[in-house]
This record gives C-alpha cells, sequence and structure tokens, in this order.
DNA sequence: TTATACCTGACTAAAATAGTAAGAATAGGG
DNA sequence: CCCTATTCTTACTATTTTAGTCAGGTATAA
C-alpha cells in the first residue's frame, strides 16, 4: 500500500510551489531545487495541471504556479490527483459485487477515513517543512 | 496506493476460517470455497502463520483454524501481516532525513488514522459478510 | 506404508512503475 | 521576423513488483 515516488514527486512540487505562491517557477527550476527527475516532472505537472490545481504560462520565463491559494488546496485533493484516488480497493465503485463485499467494507472504512485525514491537511500546513529525499 | 490481490487473498481466507473457527480448514478446500489460486494461497497462509495468526495441522485431515479467537484477531493485524506494515510511506522509520519532512509528516499521519481505524475492526465483525470476487 | 496435506524455495509471466527521448506548439526579446 | 526558452504530447524503454506456478520435501493419520 505504498504511494508511489511519482505522487511524492507531485506532492513536493506542490509544497514547493506553495511556499513562493505568487512566483511562477519553471520545471527546470523546480527539478533542480528538490532534485527530482526534470522530464518525469513534466509529465506529472502536466497532469496537475489538467486537473486544475495548477496554471502554466508557455515561453521564457514561463513554468508554473498554483492556481488557488495555498490555504484553499488540500493535500487530499493534491494526492487523490496524483494517485487517481484515495481509495485502496482493487476494483471500482461500480463492481457488482460491492453489496455485503467483506473486503469492499474494509477498503471503504480505510478510504473515508484517509480521505477525512487528507482533506484537513492544506498546501499552507506544509510550507514550513523541509522537502527531503 | 492499492491493496495487494495478496492482501485480499489473505484477507479473505481469514475471515472464512473465522466464521467456522473451531474447525480445521485445508488450504485446497478453503481456495475452492472462495475461489482463490491454492498454491499461491499456499504461501500466504504459510506467512500468516509464521506472524502468529494461524495454527496449522499436518497430515491427513489437516489444514489451519485461527489462532486466537474471531473476537480478538484485529484486521489491522491481519492486513499490517500480510503488506509488511500499514505505512504507505515509501523510505523506513530509520530513514535519516525524517525531521521536517514534509511528505513524510502526511505520510505518517495516513499511517495512523488507518491503523486506527483498522484496529477497531475484528474478524468477527465481518463474518456475516459474503467474500466476493 | 501409504495417502494427505502442510512446508519450502526456486522459478516465470505479466503488469505497474519510473523514468527517457523526441519533437511540436507557444511566447517573449532583439 | 527569428531565436530561444519553455510548456505540451506521445511514444518508448528499463526496472521492479506482483501474481502466480512448480518441484520437491516433511509430518502424520489411518
Ligand atoms: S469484489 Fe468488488 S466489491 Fe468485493
Ligand atoms: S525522505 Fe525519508 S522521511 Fe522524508
Amino acid at each position: 500500500m505504498r504511494v508511489s515516488q511519482r505522487t511524492e514527486y507531485g506532492v513536493r512540487a506542490m509544497i514547493a510551489l506553495a511556499r513562493d505562491f505568487d512566483e511562477v517557477i519553471s520545471i527546470k527550476e523546480l527539478a533542480e531545487r528538490e532534485s527530482m527527475p526534470e522530464t518525469f516532472l513534466e509529465q506529472i505537472m502536466s497532469d496537475l495541471r489538467k486537473a486544475g490545481l495548477l496554471k502554466s504560462v508557455r515561453g521564457p520565463n514561463g513554468g508554473f504556479k498554483l492556481k488557488d491559494a495555498p490555504s484553499e488546496i488540500t493535500i487530499g485533493r493534491v494526492i487523490a490527483t496524483l494517485e487517481g484516488s484515495l481509495s485502496p480497493a482493487r476494483c471500482g465503485s461500480d463492481c457488482s459485487k460491492q453489496d455485503g463485499c467483506s473486503t469492499r467494507s474494509v477498503l471503504d472504512r480505510i478510504e473515508r477515513s484517509i480521505t477525512e485525514t487528507l482533506d484537513g491537511i492544506y498546501l499552507k500546513d506544509l510550507v514550513g517543512d523541509l522537502a527531503h529525499e
């Protein structure tokens, strides 16, 4: 049940952007600062933009910035975007066998508890921390 | 952040054993009932036994039974055993960069919330459910 | 002594992850 | 208008993890 490297990079990028959220920062700069692979990060940023979490500026001096204020973006939203969902279940919410499925009822409880926790953490709550690895 | 098939099988096996927890049930029987691959299940059961969750009986009419009553085994213990840990973190608790690591602080909060949830669910709470898939 | 069932470790195929690489599109500055 | 910095998009590759198989060995009831 580990989180992917991809998600970790994405979270770190979002926190880094939250640190100076009024500036536009390029992928190159971001990748260097946080020592993440540049082209990999490129993909991740693209997904975050498509999901409406980032704004992008093309051309020279271009880059990315948060679409909303760090006090308005939850980590839950970030991770759900990167990971696809916060649910650990292997079958979708459309699974026909859902009713009374024991595994599912456990997995759904996990999801609810994760969601609750992560929807209470905003980017602004994390900007003071270091970003390791 | 999905749970592995292996873990799902293990959970289902534990719940099945909880259903009639006074009987010894063989892997063959268990695999058939819950339609799980027999030799794969064999490995899983072995791990659960080594972790002290199951008792095994060898020879004809042998099989497995829960070591403790269904009212005493939490799903948290089962999943932590199968999955290695309940933490979604990519680096261990010995990571030197832990202090002030933003990603880690988020991941640790997830772990605490999962642990809390799963330590409140006992096998006996799930025996009434069906076991799908 | 034989059949049944657990035990163990090595092996394999398939899927997911973690990247790379290459080029097209866009915009700012000279 | 051209050059360069940057995002955007897609396709590809290598590595790791997962999900399973297989081939034996070991204990025990009958
Ligand atoms: S198998 Fe899909 S909900 Fe249980
Ligand atoms: S990198 Fe290990 S705790 Fe952050």
